[in-house]
RNA sequence: GGGCGUAUAGCUCAAUGGUAGAGCAGUGGCCUUUUAAGCCAUUUGUUUUGGGUUCGAGUCCCAAUACGCUCACCA
């Protein structure tokens, strides 16, 4: 173990303290209330006592993290915090007596420690604990990044404070005691995937969960990361996503599933990618696209209500409503609006190609048709729709697990929701017929021979499950983590992620040159 | 993978090519109502790593590594 200075100080008084007996570590601690619930027995005594005669019978015993110390000779005063609310402790040498001495020598910010006492008020009106007892719970050693704290208005402000952002995601159990902000992050999360499941289970959904190994991959278009079982001598790939095995489920009579869980992408990493991120996907028998779009602005608001209680948010300084219906843009009209181009025109890549490079819209050569349309959206549509706004009716070539629209196949039923011109879902009346699937996987093979290397095997188990006939169904997947960072005003994923992915430095978080002088 | 930027004490940051600093934290002392407590004293550095230019490099150049922004990729 390689110790600071101000570590090794800290290791010291931990062999100090043994020596008098006393364990740094000990086996258990005896609280009798969480620190917000000793505020609210002292607040409710108060309330409940005559005019002005402050109550002196709420005894607590109370255990948390030291964030503050004042220490001025035979008195001292340290805030102790817990995940529900800090206090005060006032120390006196009258009801300490030598207590206080060792507190003052072996005690530091960032201990975690146990006191009994009486919830008084001090001179300032500050509800604390005249503190008869303290018992050392937990050391620490390393001292915590941020050294001073203040608290106006009830917010805390840090005066000197962990901001490097390598530091925040590697060692994010630091970030998390530091900066308050980050547990608000990820608490609304949690309620954000409760809000999710309250509302799925409350309109018959079944939760289900299906494998993240796969013997072949599918759903999207994504590459995959690759594992082999060693005893199978089989090589399986993480899931891309659930959709191919929520919907044999449907097959299978359960007519309303969904699944919230990891999926994993080899691609690249950005401000809205990350290599594992989490997903709901859901999937209602006799739903089509329209009822899924309705479907899911119920969803998003009973969500927001839920996590924040308003459906009005602010992201990245724009004021977004999840309580108002979305608005509804349909690809071909949309694209010929901000671009003058009728895709329906140009029934090739070539001649779209072309019509493109006459606006001035330069796109790779040799992209397919269906990719020359994402194009467009992605540079044209996508980062005008800030308000949630449902883009949709897709080209089939890009969609090869939706249904084509009657009237015509060149188009398919789905759509995609996008806020903050960040895509946020995507969902689709889905393909039940298993003939017209084989079609388009095969068409897809195709594609993929074209242009990439990749190949994409044919789920020939899917297309059987096809076969014995699946009901007409509506589909959906979203991305929670897109999802916690329009509701929490987070302008990165990381910042939604307890974990994210960062590259391996090694074990030690340092660079791993070895004491070797060459 | 490309472009741009950043890397200095435990944390937040300074330092014209000329002795590497401040605040906070730490350590020692004083202090019985503080809350960024205060006062006095004081310690801490392989300036990310490896090369180069120079009489002299934290500073200029090259390379590596990590992180940030961005582009590409991502039905």
């Amino acid at each position: 173990m390689n110790l600071t200075d101000l570590e090794q100080i800290r290791v010291d008084k931990i062999n100090a303290l043994l020596d008098k007996g006393i364990p740094a570590y000990p086996m258990r601690s005896e609280i009798t209330l969480r620190i917000g619930e000793a505020i609210r027995r002292y607040e409710a005594a108060e309330a409940g006592a005559a005019d002005g005669a402050a109550p002196d019978t709420v005894e607590a015993t109370i255990a948390g993290r030291m964030r503050s110390l004042r220490v001025m000779g035979k008195l001292a005063f340290t805030h102790i915090e817990d995940d529900t609310g800090r206090i005060q402790l006032f120390l006196r040498v009258n009801e300490l007596g030598d207590q206080l001495a060792l507190f003052k020598e072996y005690f530091d910010i960032g201990d975690f420690i146990e006191a009994t006492g009486t919830i008084v008020r001090t001179k300032t009106g500050e509800i604390s604990l005249l503190t008869t007892n303290l018992r050392m719970l937990a050391k620490s050693i390393t001292p915590l990044p941020a050294a001073k704290e203040e608290v106006v208005d009830g917010v805390t402000i840090r005066h000197t404070g962990l901001s490097d952002p390598e530091i925040r995601y590697r060692q994010r159990y630091a970030d998390l005691i530091v900066n308050p902000d980050v547990k608000r992050i990820f608490k609304t999360r949690s309620k954000i995937v409760s809000a999710l499941r309250e509302f799925l289970d409350s309109h018959d959904f079944l939760e289900v969960e299906t494998p993240i190994l796969q013997p072949i991959y599918g759903g999207a278009a994504a590459r995959p990361f690759t594992t082999h079982h060693n005893q199978l001598h089989q090589d399986l790939y993480l899931r891309i996503s659930f959709e191919l095995y929520l919907k044999r489920l449907l097959v299978g009579g359960l007519d309303r599933v969904y699944e919230i869980g990891r999926d994993f992408r080899n691609e690249g990493v950005s401000y809205k990618h990350n290599p594992e991120f989490t997903q709901l996907e859901f999937y209602c028998a006799y739903f089509d696209y329209l009822k899924v779009m309705n479907f899911t602005e119920e969803m998003i608001r009973f969500t927001a209500e839920k996590a924040l209680g308003t459906t009005k948010v602010t992201y990245n300084g724009v004021e977004i409503d999840f309580g108002k219906p979305w608005k509804r843009v349909e690809m071909r009209a949309g694209i010929l609006e901000k671009t003058g181009i009728d895709f329906a025109k140009y029934e090739s890549a070539e001649t779209l190609a072309a019509a493109m490079a006459e606006k001035g819209i330069k796109s790779k050569p040799g992209l397919q048709r269906g990719k020359l349309i994402d194009q467009l959206v992605s540079e044209y549509l996508e980062p005008t729709f800030i308000e949630p706004t449902f883009l949709y009716d897709y080209p089939w070539e890009i969609s090869p697990l939706a249904k084509r629209k009657p009237d015509d196949p060149t188009i398919t039923e789905r759509f995609e929701g996008y806020v903050a011109g960040m895509e946020l879902c995507n969902a689709f009346t889905e393909l039940n017929d298993p003939i017209d699937q084989e079609v388009r996987f095969l068409e897809m093979g195709r594609a993929y021979d074209a242009e990439d290397d990749e190949n994409n095997p044919i789920d020939e188990d899917y297309l059987r499950a096809m076969r014995y006939g699946m009901p007409p169904n509506g589909g959906f997947g979203m991305g929670i983590d897109r999802l916690t960072m329009l509701l929490t005003d987070s302008s990165t994923i990381r910042e939604v992620l307890l974990f994210p992915h960062l590259r391996d430095r090694g074990q030690t978080g340092e660079s791993a040159e070895g004491a070797e002088p060459a």
